[in-house]
RNA sequence: GUGGCUGUAGCUCAAUUGGUUAGAGCACCGGUCUGUGGCACCGGGGGUUGCGGGUUCAAUCCCCGUCAGCCACCCCA
């Protein structure tokens, strides 16, 4: 016996291909709602595409090597420094904003586990050249209702949403330093799968002060209330004014449902390169890891060297999704059967089912019948095995009839 | 990369303290049933028990290594 695929990918086989094609089909039907058009890119890149934005050490984590032309090389691991060269090198010619969507398969060398593979499919979908908060929450709205064409309620899933000026704000009039504030980030960030009293030593051990450590530990239960209390009349009054209309746009595109959103500084979504709003969608049980995570990161094309434009954007992959919908019994592949199933009996030669079947195909159907001539009962066993909706019998005529 | 748990047919599982030729259901293939049966019955293919060593008269079972899966770290672009 030969061995399987490799550790962390997958083979598709027909219905768990139909799933895939479920889930995407899904995704560009919803992002076409919402106006945004499909590019593609190339799925192996040069290596320093990727090291130029993350530094040397995400080549432990790439599918790496020396093509035959002697160029460092990878499979891309993710799609933003791909669109950033496609949007930079348009920058002037795109028609702003610039409203794409992709669907690459990703690749990242890690030990695999539970919802994460070495290899994905994750739609993208992202904004250009628009600094206005209503990008944000289309964006946003775009996520719920795919959430919603997937068949999932607001009782299934939340968008945690943040603010990174919002929490800078916050953190700093809390009394902690502006040079602990990265440090703070890291913690918070942790703070779900870490012992309150280890996460209290660490901030303390970044000098913030005692009061603000109770804070700080359950950042994630702050109202936007308390937000506005304590920063709407400070130096970030414009963010917090900025965030109020925010969770007023994401409802009014959702048809009035204000039930998805919920506030939580918590989510920092690593120590990248965000610099306004940061969501994830995650289902209420707590059951899988985050199904989709995005926000704005206005200065990453131009640090990438490109073009100076703002930028937003989501990803959402296929596999925690696909582990979603499959335990919610909301996988519903399309079929994968024939259309019609042709049988005759064994005085009817093989030419003459053939010959239907061709005009039948000719007209669009899709047709299946024996390859070789075969008892009837046999015939009729196939047919309804292969869940074909409809059996026909050439052998007398007006015999047709539902298959099953 | 680190640690823990687990590996028997395509799937779900058996196999006496280590003891004949490793079994069953489902699935698959062939056949019977000429009547609408996702029936029934008969038959068949399919396993180096993940792989490699070791202990033993004898290993699916015990030990070591390795690979793979799951889980927790790391990381999450």
């Amino acid at each position: 016996m030969f061995k399987g695929a490799l550790p962390g990918f997958r083979d598709f086989y027909p219905q768990e291909l139909a799933e895939r094609a479920h889930i995407m089909r899904i995704w560009r039907e919803v992002a076409r709602r919402y106006a945004f058009v499909e590019y593609d890119g190339p799925p192996l890149e040069p290596l320093d595409l990727y090291t130029k934005k993350s530094g040397d050490e995400i080549v432990g984590q790439l599918y790496n090597f020396v093509d035959k032309g002697g160029r460092e090389v990878a499979l891309r691991p993710e799609m933003t420094p791909t669109v950033a060269r496609m949007v930079a090198a348009r920058a002037n010619a795109l028609r702003k904003p610039v409203r794409w969507f992709s669907m690459p398969q990703l690749f990242r060398y890690e030990r695999q586990q539970k919802g994460r593979l070495r290899e994905h499919y994750q739609l993208n979908v992202d904004l250009f050249g628009t600094s206005d908060i209503a990008a944000d929450a289309e964006l946003v709205a775009c996520a719920v209702d795919m959430m919603r064409a997937f068949g999932l309620e607001s009782s299934d899933v939340v968008v945690r949403v943040s603010d990174r000026r919002i929490l800078h704000a916050f953190l700093r009039s809390l009394g902690v330093a502006e040079e602990a504030i990265g440090g703070v980030y890291g913690v918070i960030d942790k703070l779900e799968r870490t012992p309150a009293q280890v996460s209290g030593e660490k901030l303390a051990a970044l000098g913030v002060p005692a009061q603000a450590i109770e804070r700080i530990i359950t950042i994630a239960s702050v109202t936007f209330d308390e937000v506005q209390a304590r920063i709407g009349a400070s130096s970030a009054a414009e963010q917090v004014e900025e965030f109020a209309r925010f969770l007023r746009y994401v409802p009014a595109l959702l048809g009035g449902d204000a039930r998805w959103l919920q506030l939580d500084l918590s989510i920092v979504r690593g120590l990248a390169y965000y610099t306004g709003i940061v969501f994830e969608l995650f289902d209420r049980s707590g059951e899988f890891r985050a199904i989709c995570g995005g926000g704005r990161y206005d200065n990453l094309l131009k640090s990438l060297g490109g073009a100076d434009m703002p930028a937003l954007g989501f990803g959402m992959g296929d596999v925690v999704l696909g582990e979603l919908l499959r335990s919610r019994g909301l996988m519903k592949p399309e079929s994968t059967a024939a259309d019609v199933w042709l049988g005759a009996a064994e005085s009817v030669p093989l030419e003459q089912v053939m010959a239907e079947a061709a005009r039948r195909r000719g007209a669009g159907e899709s047709v299946e019948y024996a390859l070789r001539t075969q008892s009837m009962s046999k015939q009729r066993k196939a047919a309804q095995a292969s869940g074909a909706r409809e059996f026909v019998d050439l052998s007398n005529d007006g015999n047709d009839g539902r298959n099953g």
